[in-house]
DNA sequence: GGGATCTGAGTCAAAACCAT
DNA sequence: ATGGTTTTGACTCAGATCCC
């Protein structure tokens, strides 16, 4: 049997919140259906490869690697090699909740109801930097890591100890720097402030592995700012041609985006005959969208 | 303070494609 | 026509931020 949402309309707050019900349904529905999250994601990946929104705090660049390479050390094998990287990744948020700043931690709301795990967060951004070498998704790294151990011994069988290399068989960067002593869970003052070895080391490997983009021209050459939009940067004169046209399509985009949101908004407002949202809508602070007013 | 919204990555099912 | 593979896209999840 189908749902039916129905009110007697003779009471104005009772149709405002069916109203406001059915506009709940609409948002649940929202389809990216012109496919504009993808032109903005390839305008994300250029200028600033490696992050997203939801990467806000750089050590988890460390603590993922840290907590694989100690499994490998360990020659933990699958399953238990995936069940094993989700509790110390687990292990990890007690500690950091000790700290007195607790934003950027994962698990800081969830705690152990916690899904998504630092590591599917930067995964991808560690492929992109180089810290991670084995190119493949988190899952069949998980599934084929005995592989990796068969390969390992096979290399090693092949060649004396003392010139045995492993290069074949990278799976993290060889020149990570350390993880703190007891990492994962027995470790005090855990927190989320890089230490000069660290820092050096993912500067390298963003100097390596992204040199063209905004994002190693801003981590060499700029202090951090405060602003809403990349384009809004201070120094954006210094940026190369490359960049500046890149960001100038990218505001283009991001008006165009905002401008048919705006635009739908305003047709809406002036259906329902709604005069103080029609004012709202036409009296836009972006000058850009605000011109669409007069259409 | 709490709910709503934003953002990107990963998952998985459906659709599209390809080889036989 | 069938079966296998690849691609596509809706959906979910998290923390951050905005807004009431």
């Amino acid at each position: 049997m189908p749902s039916l949402l129905t009110w007697i309309d003779h009471d104005p707050t009772a149709r405002d919140r069916a109203l406001r019900i059915l506009s709940l349904f609409q948002e649940k529905e929202s389809r990216d259906e012109l496919g504009l999250g993808a032109i903005r994601d390839s305008f994300a990946d250029m200028l600033f490869p490696g992050t997203s929104t939801i990467q806000t705090r750089l050590r988890y660049m460390l603590f993922v690697p840290w907590v694989y390479r100690e499994l490998e050390r360990k020659r933990i094998a699958p399953p238990h090699f995936a069940i094993k990287a989700s509790q110390m990744e687990m292990a990890l948020v007690e500690p950091l909740l000790e700290n007195e700043d607790q934003a950027g931690i994962f698990g800081r709301v969830a705690g152990k109801a916690l899904k998504r795990l630092p590591s599917s967060v930067y995964w991808n951004g560690l492929g992109a930097w180089g810290v991670r070498l084995v190119s493949c998704s988190q899952d069949e790294y998980h599934r084929y890591i005995d592989e990796v151990y068969r390969r390992r011994d096979s290399i090693r069988g092949r060649y004396e100890e003392d010139d045995f290399t492993e290069s074949e068989t990278l799976t993290w960067h060889p020149r990570l720097p350390d993880p703190p002593d007891g990492f994962p869970d027995k470790i005090e003052g855990l927190n989320f402030n890089l230490k000069p070895d660290e820092a050096s080391f993912l500067l390298d490997r963003i100097l390596k592995s992204q040199e063209e983009s905004l994002l190693v021209h801003l981590a060499l050459n700029c202090k951090p700012v405060e602003c809403d939009f990349p384009w809004q940067h201070p120094d954006g004169e210094g940026f190369s041609k490359e960049h500046k046209d890149i960001l100038n399509y990218a505001e283009f985009f991001s008006t165009i985006m905002h401008g048919a949101a705006f635009l739908y908004n305003l047709m809406l407002a002036e259906l329902a005959g709604r005069e103080k949202r029609q004012e709202e809508h036409r009296n836009n602070p972006n000058p850009a969208i605000g011109c669409l007013a007069g259409l």
